[in-house]
DNA sequence: CTGAAAGCGCTTACAG
DNA sequence: CTGAAAGCGCTTACAG
């Protein structure tokens, strides 16, 4: 391994600047003469520099870095297109505003909280994004009541007014589907678990003559199931992708309580084909 | 925001040591008597005191932090079990040895190596998992090149002598599947793309009567398929755990060209169910 | 077993 | 527009 990396020491001497106008020049400072930069930049590119992000992180006071915490539960993150989608997006909105992501899960030994806790007081991210509400989220609570910034995909349990966070019209969304499934004219509508449609199998429910099925999130398996399900696209990339975007602002701008909605999109299969029968 | 965060220094004061006793304590030093140990200790404790993260990286030269680039196609991500279970595994392996992970994928405008080379020379993490092998990879080729910490899931495309990698037999699973398949009085044998069952539904083909399918990794598809795919597990919890494994014996111990296998489980379903007819 | 001192590689008021 | 100086919060030879 290559040791002793160059530094703005380095790059001082041979452009024949000080360490601070180097600084500038890495910050995109705007009072710096366009004839030092340019120099700056060209020593930088000839003594192949590159600054180094923990200093930097020491000094300002920034990481440049967003925390996530994952589920722990396997099922979750398998089954549900939404963690890995979501997680996607967050990569993607992190990178666009120049952030890295610091990925965590909850074990056996530590509870979410504490990978907050950790986190924040290790000094190691600017902000956090929470994948999943929940009733008495202590995280949400924690990250209220110190202040620090964070964002929340899914609904605030409480103090929704300081909360940001990024959500679907759920309640639309359901309104939406009962309506297009009482005007093909079905009427008993009910919300049932994952793994249905085999048992309806199994138990002769054709479907969809005698039933049909709707379910939330899009998932793979409602996409190549047997009988295809229509499905409640939630958009998870762009759900991971504007808690980003949230986070950022609260971070620079200190934003609080913004709430973003994210469009959902009923997408039709074969489930809840024709009209009862 | 808390401002203001105890420090070493408030610790020593308060301690009536040295900083550097302090630091001592902290890392877990040896030559500390159990009695100033104990006392720092609960300074620690009585200011809510927690070492700065990236302070010591800077100090230290360590960050304790690993970096993963993930790949940056949707599909990958969302069909292929691989990903999800290996990163969780990844995450699992990393927490139990004390690293964080950071997170990236490629984009538009930056190539896998491009992050690599970023993470490595802002100083973010001490080693990496690359978490797919592929031909020519220059990820591969640049890492071995400097010598920076690597480890790799997968087969290594080049110099299998000096990258450590962990991977499957997957030339003895695919020779005991043939033989399960060939058992079982299967005559004519291919690997064929996902998706391939819906076209031979739709083309008549009944399977597994007309046709046994089986299939590599296992993934959710394979397991709620109209007909249940039998499937090669390949493990891939294990394979990201296991990658932390050989790289934190990389980092600590310059450890390289070791070669890990992971067992496969050949997963018996409804699509090779009964004789040829 | 412990401390004083220097240093890790940056940034940032302050002053000019 | 630029520089000198102090500082971010740790760690680590060195010396005792």
């Amino acid at each position: 391994m290559k040791t002793n990396q160059t530094t703005v020491k380095d790059v001082a001497l041979k452009a024949k600047v000080s360490p601070s106008t180097v600084s500038r020049v890495i910050s995109n400072h705007p009072k710096i003469s366009e004839e030092t930069r340019k120099r700056v930049l060209k020593v930088m590119d000839d003594l192949g520099y590159y600054p180094n992000a923990i200093a930097r992180s020491l000094a300002s006071k920034k990481t440049g870095t967003l925390g996530v915490i994952l589920p722990n539960r396997t099922e979750d993150l398998l089954l549900n297109p939404f963690f890995p989608e979501a997680l996607r997006g967050i990569i993607k909105g992190a990178a666009s505003a120049s952030y890295d992501v610091l990925l965590s899960s909850s074990t056996e030994g530590k509870s979410e909280l504490e990978i907050v806790k950790t986190f924040i007081r290790s000094s190691k991210v600017d902000g956090i994004i929470l994948m999943s509400s929940k009733v008495n989220d202590e995280c949400q609570e924690y990250l209220s009541s110190i202040e620090f910034p964070f964002s929340l995909i899914g609904s605030p349990y409480d103090h929704k007014e300081k909360v940001n966070h990024v959500d679907n019209d759920n309640y639309m969304a359901a309104y939406e589907l009962t309506t297009y499934l009482s005007m093909i004219g079905r009427k008993r509508i009910a919300l049932i678990a994952f793994g249905a449609t085999k048992v309806f199998k199994t138990a002769g429910i054709s479907i969809p003559k005698d039933l049909a099925i709707a379910s939330f999130n899009n998932s793979i398996l409602s996409r190549y199931s047997d009988i295809p399900l229509t499905s409640v696209d939630i958009n998870s990339f762009d759900l991971g992708y504007y808690s980003v975007d949230l986070l950022a602002k609260a971070i620079n701008e200190g934003v609080k309580g913004r709430k973003l909605i994210i469009p959902y999109e009923i997408v039709k299969r074969q489930s809840t084909e024709g009209e009862a029968k």
